[in-house]
DNA sequence: CGTCATTTTGCAACCGGTTGCAAAATGATC
DNA sequence: GATCATTTTGCAACCGGTTGCAAAATGACG
């Protein structure tokens, strides 16, 4: 079916090295060769197999990105940001996802299989270990929007989700609130755990204001709907500090079936600020993740360990900030 | 770094095609070889080169998934349902992101290259020549979403948007509108005309029905948004059948923030009934496109491609149908 | 145990490329 | 035009597998 190199070196009358070296840059070729070649190759609509290639030159530019959050549409964002920023660079995502994988082994296996040059595992909700089955199999890996501390043998690029969560409280704290609230996502997430370990650190400090916690099932919509429709049966705070911006927009939705009022009886602060966040009849109140910067960072380091495989590894922490909107009442 | 047949077979001490052999199913080898090469690949650690494999068989079992649509929540469900589909039949997917692409065919040499056994366009805005593209270059390829008549050479799997248009007026006209509105997505994407035709042909059977209709800049929150504000501004319609659900709900948004009420005001449909237009700040009136039978079948065309290359194309469309809830006054 | 049909195994060529090395071509210099 | 340094080119081996074919092993049977 497909052309090889062979027809267009005898078309050309050349030697198949001639015609792959005409397609190496850096290779040695005259400029009469070069014009043959190209000649033969545009009349047979030549153009080469990344694949054979990759099996003498050892790399296939694919990339494995892997990841569970199909139902967050914040992850539509970073799915775009990943696949363009790794286009723009010659590279192929090759997409896993992991929803329902009982055994991650089996896709480290898989994309060993395809001899992806790497792996991006772009998660807030997979196990750091995870990670590190790549890394044990000797193949690069950055795992983005990772726990940054609890697997310091692979390359992680996210944010510093403990000091989100003191940010968090912080701005709660700052707006007078005397009962606040942490309603958080999963709580086998390591992001989840380290927002909520922040949120409880400054807390402490102002053992005046009443805190309480509790835990959705899910960063989804339904999981934070559900879980504020429960607490606000009985002494609900006086405002939240959500897990991320899916669940804040449903526990939003929950307060208004409630019959109150955001952000006068209750107030909201989420994370992420995903383009929804925006959206003019949310307009949520949120800690911004640098989403754009994460991705563009890790496909850097990605591009990095392509050539240095055993480069040490680091944490690339990008800090976040409050952006004000309309769930939280202003500061006093 | 990783271990090649060689090495197993020389541990085994049988020869390279027994190794091959054990690996590839349907094939010749004694049970006590087989127990052999096992044991010497277990103990390597060994897993074949797929790569390598897809120099001889001819297959890669990798498929093209391509898309534009990057930004409508709605695509994060489609991606979900395709990446589990395609893994659950043992295919990759090679994620294309063509938006912002500006030549098309640079995509369809960039997977000839990968030597992917198939492609999916899943796209209701991509040109049908897309896909028509890479039958060209002879490989198998469906559309999905895509419009049915425009390309009978290629497979497509869909709905049928000018029915859809037909059925959302027909919703229109049932509740007694005596003025509706057509507020289509981007006008030259094939599903927006589609849409609108249908839209147009079963209202001017009723021409004591008031029609307009106009088009947003895209299938997106704000272009919704920014649409409405402008339509409400000057005699907007009782009832408006919008391009789909991301656009609705920009729509309302414009519609909230003019003080005006839904649906005693103005009235809304979209199309998709993506999972936003369930939640229950939203509750959107929609048609219900079959996303999750759409991509099912699909993928099921293209594994009947893969046997069966020159499979006389086929247009599988299926049917939507509206799902009231709270955007549109409830008929009389 | 010999004969013959049936499996199982290994050899060697091949898939579509790349690359080190030596031979051939080019060009500069006298 | 001969000499030498520098490019350019082709040969052949290799990347990690698969597979047709013939030889070797196995098993059934007399």
């Amino acid at each position: 079916m497909a052309v090889t190199l062979k027809e267009v070196a005898e078309r050309a009358g050349v030697s198949r090295s001639a015609v792959s070296r005409t397609f190496t840059d850096g290779a040695s070729v005259s400029d009469k060769m070069r014009r043959k070649v190209e000649k033969a190759a545009r009349e047979l609509g030549y153009s080469p197999n990344a694949l054979a290639s990759s099996l003498t030159t050892g790399r296939t530019k694919l990339i494995g990105l892997v990841s569970n959050n199909f139902h967050n549409p914040i992850f539509l964002e970073v799915f775009d940001l990943f696949t363009r920023g790794l286009q723009d660079r010659g590279l192929r995502p090759l997409l896993v996802n992991l929803t329902d994988e009982t055994d991650p082994e089996h896709s480290v296996r898989m994309l060993r299989q395809y001899s992806v040059d790497g792996v991006v595992v772009a998660s807030s909700t997979l196990p750091p270990g995870l990670a590190k089955a790549f890394r044990d199999a000797g193949v690069p890996v950055v795992h983005s929007f990772g726990r940054s501390s609890s697997a310091p043998q692979v390359h992680v690029v996210g944010i510093d989700n403990v000091e989100c969560g003191r940010m968090a409280a912080r701005t709660l704290i700052a707006r007078g609130y005397s009962h606040v609230g942490f309603m958080g996502g999963p709580e086998d997430a390591t992001s989840t755990q380290d927002r909520h370990a922040g949120f409880m650190s400054e807390m402490t400090k102002h053992p005046n204001i009443q805190t309480t916690h509790s835990f959705a099932e899910a960063y989804s919509f339904e999981a934070g709907r559900k879980e504020m429709l429960r607490l606000v049966k009985s002494n609900p705070a006086q405002a939240y500090f959500c897990g991320d911006d899916v669940l804040s927009i449903g526990a939003l939705s929950a307060i208004k079936d409630s019959n109150l009022q955001v952000p006068d009886d209750i107030g909201i602060i989420g994370l992420n600020d995903m383009e929804m966040a925006r959206w003019e009849n949310i307009n949520l109140t949120t800690i911004h993740q640098p989403i754009r910067q994460i991705v563009t960072s890790s496909i850097e380091l990605m591009v990095a360990m392509l050539d240095e495989p055993d480069r040490y590894p680091e944490a690339r922490i990008f800090p976040c900030s409050v952006v004000e909107r309309d769930t939280l009442r202003p500061a006093p």
